[in-house]
DNA sequence: CAAAAATAGTTTGCACACAAATTATTAGTA
DNA sequence: TACTAATAATTTGTGTGCAAACTATTTTTG
């Protein structure tokens, strides 16, 4: 076979797009739900964060989610205006900006809480495999940033 | 527990996040090897495409990729100013475009080939791990379509 | 064969995700 | 105590990903 070695750029054969397919298509699922909210599907995870650990800084959040910072302020100033949440400048340390869910932000917990069992119906698995994938993939983020610790390095 | 109907909402139990923080994780770690070959991540995957079957239409690369066509028309034209393929009407249906790769297109494979297997690498996974975790996302993808076959839907 | 419907691709507008550079503040240090 | 380094957040610019609207062509159908 003369084309061994590009066997493994064959689509079918990656990991990494099937996990950028699977995560495109809950993205979709998720979307035209969340709209209904008012959110987005970024926002809806920075919400969750939020309705864990109120007032939390920037950083934190960003921390959580994986992402840098220059992603998350332009996503917390939509929040603020969309009403869900508060920016406020921390008095003991000026550079660090913490973030309080408003009554909006909090009221609509119920509602994704609803919507969010809709999702979890169409992915159409089991309780086991649900399970097992989550820590596969946890392992697999580990894992690549282990070898490459770009960002969210050992604080 | 009163807290118990949000128990779903917490970022470390979604199955969602961790596909999002994975894909995320796996995208970067792609970045910075294919930024020295001149390709962005999905362009990386359109170049796949086109490795296993040149001059196919807009409409069935996106079919493959699972991805809008107004995702994939800006991708072509950047990946045709960067010289790698041209886009070409079709003479006997004016309406469909094909995607012709050039020299350049053709001799960067064994490039981004090399470069693969230092991601593959990288995820620290076992064969028949990665061939599970593959499989289970494959699943994942069929099960969503299936219940809200927004797009690619059965031609 | 003419009008309506379907199809392929593009354009426009919005929201990420991130690299690189910038501002402002605090911590560390000679 | 000046002076440098580190830290937190933002700004700027590029490239997706998608909804909605649009153009152009082809197919369908009365």
């Amino acid at each position: 076979m003369t084309m061994s070695l590009f066997e493994n750029l064959k689509l079918k054969n990656q990991l990494c797009f099937a996990l950028y397919a699977a995560t495109n298509a809950i993205t979709r699922a998720y979307r035209s739900r969340l709209s209904h909210i008012g959110l987005t599907y970024s926002q809806y995870l920075v919400m969750m964060v939020l309705w864990e650990t109120d007032g939390i800084t920037v950083k934190n959040i960003a921390q959580q989610l994986q992402l840098d910072s220059p992603t998350i302020t332009p996503l917390l100033k939509r929040l603020e205006s969309a009403g869900f949440l508060n920016r406020q400048r921390n008095a003991n340390d000026e550079r660090v900006v913490n973030i309080f869910l408003t009554d909006a932000g909090r009221n609509i917990q119920a509602r994704v809480a609803e919507m969010q069992k809709g999702v979890a119906c169409q992915t159409g698995m089991q309780e086991t495999q649900f399970i097992e994938l989550r820590s596969t993939l946890h392992e697999l983020v580990d894992s690549i940033n282990q070898c490459q610790p770009d960002m969210q390095d050992v604080a």
